[in-house]
RNA sequence: GCCCCUGUGGCGGAAUUGGUAGACGCGCUCGACUCAAAAUCGAGUGUUGAAAGACGUGUCGGUUCGAGUCCGACCGGGGGCACCA
């Protein structure tokens, strides 16, 4: 008996389709076209499971689609800037662009080794001038078209290192290799004007039904539109006005401080004469920028001995504070606080003995140590008290709007999306600093404006920056000596709009209006849950965008989205802290040791995996030893694909099982005569079960049902019809395990190749049974069954039912209160 | 702190709209084959109980003839929070 080996066949049959360019997207073709996409990847290093299941996924959706008659566009590529490539330069003394050229190399051959039917013709990386490069003119057109816009806002300062760090690389506030308390610093950044989409975004979620809700869920969220009443409040003893932003203008009669960001100008002017509160600003600003960072700190205030004077009563005065809390951000940075509805302001009012006043609900009932955030009618409110929530959010606003102190708006919590980056490793902002001409974008013809192959990373900060001829430009305009913008583009840039160029990949454009639009929008997208907000948001506002500036008529680029869960697994850590690879630890006798130095480990969580947590699982060697067909079964089969996969060596051996056991089948495959019904049945409904798997993919329940129809045909005697089904059997799992696939065909004695099979149709007169079993229940417990004609009436049924020895014994010679008849699946019988 | 998700045997999970909880796989136990092992095949496997049965889907409570599924509160785990990608 043969055994069914990898090592031969993924190899040859990777080559066969090789040759035949099998899956290369044809974009003249006349059948109906349909895009598959991944989120391509990062060029860390080697490939990991999370990769490996995405990629897999999208494989099977991509071959599964070929099969079904469509022209496939599935490729693959590389977002190759990013700080892991600067951090290995400043840490190796590599360059940026070597080290990430030799990761691709080493995962374009990973990945190779796993069969995947990617178009590697239409293969690309960010960091290409040839990429990048269009990117500059997409952001020139953005530029033109009114969408960048230039203003200060705030970076995590090293003031160490004299460097920008990114929210990751500060920890605990302080700088991840100096060691320095963090501080807020503002600079001079390029921004995209994402706001002006953010109504059409979020009226666009409601036309993409093919996402996950939770996605959409969080992307309303962010956008985070609300509507209150924007308004000014007096400052007593001067002429200025306070402008606030409030969602909950009902509670204003519980008011009883305001409050404005430290960064609010407000607050700049005030500390010009008053040290005490410059200190608390200037403390405000020892943190990062970071939300989580922000929000979690101590709620903290400093009384700027003004007030303002309460709109709707004259004779109360509100203290103003600043407070570390407020986001200069949002709204118009500055705010009411009404601690009796609102948890954050009353820990505040508590720290600071201001007035606690409850204008909603139980007026008997004082308002302690949590706030009343419900909703009920309005007490201790002059004209609102008896008016629920709603209602008195009307009046007020009728009122400011009257009276002519405020209106009602809507705002959005989405920001700009900043763009700059003090950063070597990326896309060179296209623009020239000119002393006499201001901003000037580099003509189109001198794009792309490549970065410099020699800068050396030996003191932190930006190299670009650093570098001794690079920014010294003249003024594309008056040819006076300038400064070329040195600060980069935010990676998420190249991602919003790969997908694009994966269509269309003209040398002298961008992209081919036509030719990208035969394709877009992408079919089935697949990525990471983690991308659910940042990068689908961008890439869907960038795609508008390009529509705005008349290049391309497509709102929304991803059509149909699914989110994979991540691959995780144990961390562990020595103890001294280090974190430990899989590889390097040893479980015995219930304990986790370290194996170079016998040492014991701790097991920590059970993470996404990480490079620094250093949890990752290197596939490789597990291709070697088992092959690609099983481990791309493995990742199909054990978890739900939305879901998280804990990685296990136990498992694989499963699914390198089930490949030896449909080989076996094949190799055994005998001709013989005769029909097998029952055999046949179960070939359809494996058809229709598996199709419908496949499609939503639910693949794990894809695997379930080859399973038992490989066990089907195993038990089945030989006859025509099993022979069929042993066809079947290895078009069904075609998609999955192609390897094996076409060294099956080959052996059965097709001709061609399985990829080029039409998927088979089930029929739908051999899906349905005659007989069904029905559960008898007892008061809602089961105590019977009974085989019954499919679709019987209810009185035949019911009698059947009565006659049931153990009913009757529980009858008693009483009368049943209820009979509940489900057809063709239970009868519930309530005494 | 805020937003989103998640919790079912020893393990991964299945259960289409509320209708027989545990499909399928892993692991384990016993048996067959073998000088032996591997591979393979067969039987069993939620807990408890001799059996009938009782109990059982994170916890507590509710709705219902019937709840893993719906509602409320709580607990645990994960993702995101705008400069990680």
């Amino acid at each position: 008996m043969n055994r069914f080996n990898p090592a031969v066949s993924d190899g040859r049959w990777q080559r066969i389709w090789d040759e035949r360019a099998a899956f290369r997207a044809d974009s003249t073709s006349n059948k109906p076209k349909t895009y598959v996409l991944e989120m391509f990847p990062y060029p860390s290093g080697r490939i990991h499971m999370g990769h490996v299941r995405n990629y897999t996924m999208g494989d099977v959706i991509a071959r599964f689609r070929r099969a079904r008659g469509f022209e496939v566009l599935h490729p693959m590529g590389w977002d190759a800037f990013g700080m892991p490539a600067e951090n290995a330069a400043f840490e190796r003394k590599t360059h940026p662009e070597g080290w990430t050229r030799q990761n691709i190399a080493a995962m374009r051959a990973q990945l190779k080794t796993l069969g995947f039917a990617f178009d590697w013709s239409r293969e690309l990386a960010t960091c290409d001038p040839d990429y990048y490069g269009h990117e500059q003119a997409l952001f020139l057109k953005m530029l033109e078209a009114g969408l960048v816009y230039r203003k200060e806002s705030f970076v995590n300062w090293d003031p160490v290192d004299m460097t920008v760090l990114a929210n990751e690389q500060v920890i605990d506030g302080k700088g991840w290799r100096s060691g320095a308390p963090v501080e807020r610093r503002k600079l001079s950044q390029w921004f995209l004007k994402i706001t002006d989409f953010a109504e059409d975004l979020l009226d666009g979620l409601g036309d993409l039904a093919e996402w996950p809700d939770k996605v959409r869920l969080m992307q309303e969220n962010w956008i985070g539109k609300s509507k209150g009443l924007q308004f000014r409040f007096a400052i007593n003893g001067s002429s200025d006005t306070l402008e606030v932003y409030t969602t909950r203008p009902d509670t204003l009669f519980g008011a009883s401080f305001a409050a404005i960001a430290a960064d609010h100008p407000l607050a700049s002017k005030l500390a010009h004469d008053n040290p005490g509160l410059a200190a608390f600003i200037e403390d405000c600003r020892k943190s990062g920028t970071s939300a989580a960072e922000i929000e979690t700190a101590e709620k903290k205030g400093y009384d700027t001995g003004l007030s303002v004077i309460h709109p709707l009563d004259p004779t109360r005065q509100l203290p103003i504070f600043v407070a570390n809390f407020v986001l200069m951000e949002y709204g118009t940075g500055a705010v009411f606080g009404c601690p009796a509805h609102d948890q954050r302001d009353l820990d505040f009012a508590r720290k600071y003995q201001l007035p606690v006043i409850r204008v909603v609900g139980d007026a008997d009932e004082p308002v302690y140590n949590e706030a009343f955030v419900g909703t009920g009618k309005l007490v201790n409110s002059q004209f609102l008290d008896g008016m629920e929530v709603e209602e008195a959010i009307a009046a007020v606003i009728a009122r400011a709007e009257a009276d002519g102190w405020g209106t009602g708006t809507t705002q959005y919590r989405l920001r700009d999306w900043g763009v700059s980056r003090q950063r070597y490793w990326g896309t060179p902002i296209p623009i020239v600093h000119c002393g006499d001409c201001g901003v000037v974008p580099v003509p189109l013809d001198q794009l792309p404006v490549k970065l410099p192959a020699d800068v050396s990373f030996d003191k932190p900060g930006n190299p670009l920056d650093h570098h001794p001829t690079w920014k010294h430009v003249d003024c594309p305009k008056c040819g006076k000596p300038a400064r070329r913008e040195t600060d980069t583009l935010d990676t998420f840039a190249d991602s919003s709009w790969y997908f694009i160029r994966f269509a269309s990949q003209p040398e002298d454009k961008p992209f081919d209006r036509a030719e990208a639009e035969s394709w877009m929008p992408v079919d089935q997208y697949i990525g990471g849950v983690e991308h659910a907000i940042l990068h689908l948001l961008y890439a869907r506002f960038w795609t508008r965008a390009l529509k705005a500036c008349g290049m391309i008529d497509v709102e929304e680029p991803f059509k149909q989205l699914f989110t994979q869960g991540m691959v995780t697994h144990e961390t562990y850590k020595a103890m001294d802290g280090r974190w430990l690879e899989p590889t390097e630890v040893i479980a015995k006798d219930g304990a986790l040791f370290e194996i170079a130095s016998g040492a014991p480990v701790t097991a920590g969580r059970i993470e996404k995996m990480s490079k620094s947590k250093k949890n990752t699982v290197d596939p490789t060697p597990i291709i070697e030893q088992y092959g690609a067909d099983a481990v791309r079964w493995f990742v199909l089969s054990d978890s739900p694909a939305e879901r998280d996969l804990q990685w296990t060596e136990a498992g694989i051996d499963g699914a390198w099982r089930f490949v030896q056991r449909v080989w076996r089948l094949v190799d055994g495959c005998e001709d013989a005569d005769g029909e097998d019904a029952d055999l046949t049945r179960a070939v359809h409904r494996a058809i229709q079960g598996i199709t419908d798997d496949i499609e939503a993919l639910r693949f794990n329940k894809a695997v379930a049902k080859s399973y038992e129809l490989a066990g089907a045909i195993e038990k089945a005697k030989p006859s025509k019809d099993r022979v069929k089904a042993i066809h079947t059997l290895i078009q069904l799992v075609s998609p999955a395990m192609p390897h094996l696939a076409e060294e099956a065909w080959s052996a059965l004695g097709e001709d061609g190749l399985v990829i080029d099979v039409p998927w088979p149709v089930a029929d739908p007169a051999m899906l349905h049974d005659d007989t069904v079993t029905l559960a008898i229940q007892i008061n809602g417990k089961l105590r019977d069954q009974l085989d019954a004609a499919k679709g019987a009436p209810r009185a035949d049924v019911e009698a059947l039912v009565l006659a049931r020895d153990k009913v009757v014994a529980a009858l008693d010679g009483g009368h049943p209160k209820k009979i509940i008849v489900v057809p063709d699946r239970l009868v519930n019988i309530v005494i």
